[in-house]
DNA sequence: AATGTAAATGACAACCATTACCATTAACGA
DNA sequence: TCGTTAATGGTAATGGTTGTCATTTACATT
């Protein structure tokens, strides 16, 4: 299997952002526009059952897909979303304290619900500073 | 403020699951035909909007909500979700061991990005193990 | 209790990300 | 080169969510 999947592979590989399918796909376009949004879509389903990338939802409506594999890949994903504003902060200062406990547990759910466990997320939810002053000033809503 | 949307609280506090707007819709409409699915929408964005109510996205497509605040309320929100059926299990076993470490966490995220964090969502995927089977025999997809 | 104002509501349309469909094209082994 | 199967692209459909707007309700004032 290689075709425009080799492009939307290499435009990910590229990005370590956490891009939306239509980010991925104008990309694609760019460097190869005969390829269609459809073709992005079923793609990433693809990739995402073979374990290859995640699919994020950080609640603004559109999936977040990132690659799993790869130089740039990172293997978790903990972030930071503003519910204001959607920003996502990937951090990665604090994981090693997380790691442990949280690959202990996994393995205690695993055993305990008869898992496969292939992935964890970990969101924290809030306010930007800016999103939080306007929520203040009232300019909200 | 108050109208259906005590109804709308009212089905929340009763239910510990992860309704969806439609379900609330649906349990609301059964006592109080006169509420639209709009006021449900709007009513649990208020919710959300003042924390009391928390939006999740478990990528089925559609978002979940539960309450933050009242008897029956769950003050941490750590699931496992099957990507296969889209199962999702609450798990409360382990997380005591967690809680301490995101808690320290969140205040050192707060102070380096500059954040109100309200809220964290730890969230372990993969599949259930009647998910596992039907992929092993190639029934999948 | 009547009234006035602003917020809340409901029905329906609009939106938009995602998926389904289907005819065409590309890939790959013989 | 040819043939079969999978992949592709354009477009239409789907479905959850949001916008619109006229009507109703809630609440404070008289």
């Amino acid at each position: 299997m290689t075709t425009g999947r080799e492009a939307i592979l290499g435009i990910m590989a590229q990005s370590a952002e956490h891009l939306s399918a239509e980010d991925i796909y104008i990309r694609v376009h760019e460097q190869k526009p005969s390829i269609g949004l459809t073709t992005v879509y079923r793609t990433l389903e693809l990739l995402v059952s073979i374990g290859m990338v995640a699919k994020f939802d950080f609640g603004d409506g559109r999936a977040r897909f990132e690659l799993l594999q790869g130089p740039k890949c990172v293997k978790y994903h903990h972030h930071l979303v503003c519910t204001g504003c959607s920003r996502i902060i990937e951090y990665s200062d604090f994981i090693a304290e997380e790691i442990s406990i949280l690959e202990s547990i996994q393995a205690k759910l695993s055993k305990k619900y008869d898992f496969v466990i292939t992935n964890h997320l970990v969101q924290y939810c809030g306010l930007c500073a800016k999103c939080c002053t306007e929520k203040k000033s009232g300019t909200e809503q």
